[in-house]
DNA sequence: AATGGGTGCAACCGCGGGTGG
DNA sequence: CCCACCCGCGGTTGCACCCAT
């Protein structure tokens, strides 16, 4: 339409892979100034990159606190449930894994998950596929009761998944990931950004500087290598750090502290609560 | 050992929302 | 109110690697 070609478009802008080299220009800038104002990050680095290239090779593979490699059976499990929640929306599932990007959720979802359900042949394929447009095709009350239905299970999955990551394998996969003990095909590269993002947890450690910490909070994503337990808000943790869906994060453990029958809380639609379903 | 198909993942593209002038 | 711009999201692509033959 009207808009104008972005930058990406201009001539002269590097696309592909990104090299070691720009990504140490890129951590410093950010280590300097934190994520944010990403328009401003190639014309003051002088990478020859576009903002937004800059921005998803940030979010997606230099940030500190991301796990890579395989993914466990609880992180698989809560995401088929998120995603039968709350359809394709990446971006709201990874923030209920935070040490996942929604890139990595999604291309393990369009590689493995997708073709797992498949194979398995069951009604999971009805609530991993085209969920919200169901939604919307049926009436008010069908739409609660389907919604009630996905909830409740979103609600199962996640208290499992919890109490049994609480036990052994998030503590675990939390531990090497802290030491940077990714599972990752081997590659010269890719240690090579392994030891930026070591070197990066180390530096927000050390020295949290303020301007990043709100510029990470700022930017969506869950900067932060904290524990899953604390952004689920088992271990207290301070409102301003929660992510955007907390206030469904804290009616979602409502039931695993008592009430097994559940219904909508005071959910009307244009409640805060109920718009994070009803987008 | 060579090779061709399959797989996984990083990165790109296009669009929409939000916001400031 | 409108427009231009930035940012973030979801879908898609391209390439490197893996594995079976």
């Amino acid at each position: 339409m009207g808009r104008p070609p972005p930058r990406c478009d201009q001539d002269g802008v590097k696309k592909g892979p990104w090299t070691p080299e720009e990504d140490i220009v890129l951590v410093s800038y950010i280590q300097e100034h934190g994520p944010g104002n990403w328009k401003a990050v190639p014309t003051n680095t002088g990478l020859i990159r576009c903002s937004k290239s800059c921005r998803l090779r940030w979010t997606n593979y230099l940030r500190p606190g991301i796990k890579r490699g395989n993914f466990t059976d609880q992180e698989e499990k809560l995401i088929c449930h998120l995603q039968a929640l709350l359809g394709n929306r990446w971006a709201a599932i990874s923030s209920y894994l935070p040490e996942r990007t929604d890139n990595d959720i999604k291309n393990y979802w369009n590689t493995h998950l997708k073709k797992k359900l498949r194979k398995l042949g069951t009604g999971n394929d009805r609530q991993t596929s085209s969920r919200l447009p169901s939604y919307r095709s049926v009436s008010k009350g069908q739409w609660e009761r389907c919604l009630q239905t996905d909830i409740h299970m979103a609600k199962r999955a996640l208290s499992e998944a919890l109490s049994m990551e609480k036990s052994d394998d998030l503590l675990d996969s939390m531990a090497s990931s802290a030491e940077g003990n990714f599972n990752i095909r081997p590659s010269t590269y890719a240690s090579s950004t392994e030891n930026i993002s070591r070197l990066l947890e180390g530096w927000f450690r050390d020295s949290p500087k303020p301007g990043v910490a709100s510029a990470s909070s700022a930017s969506g994503g869950s900067m932060s290598p904290e524990p899953l337990e604390s952004l689920f808000g088992i271990n207290e943790s301070p409102a301003e750090t929660r992510t955007p869906l907390s206030l469904l994060e804290s009616w979602l453990f409502d039931e695993s502290v008592g009430h097994g029958q559940e219904s909508l809380p005071d959910m009307a639609p244009g409640d805060d609560a109920c718009d994070q379903f009803m987008f």
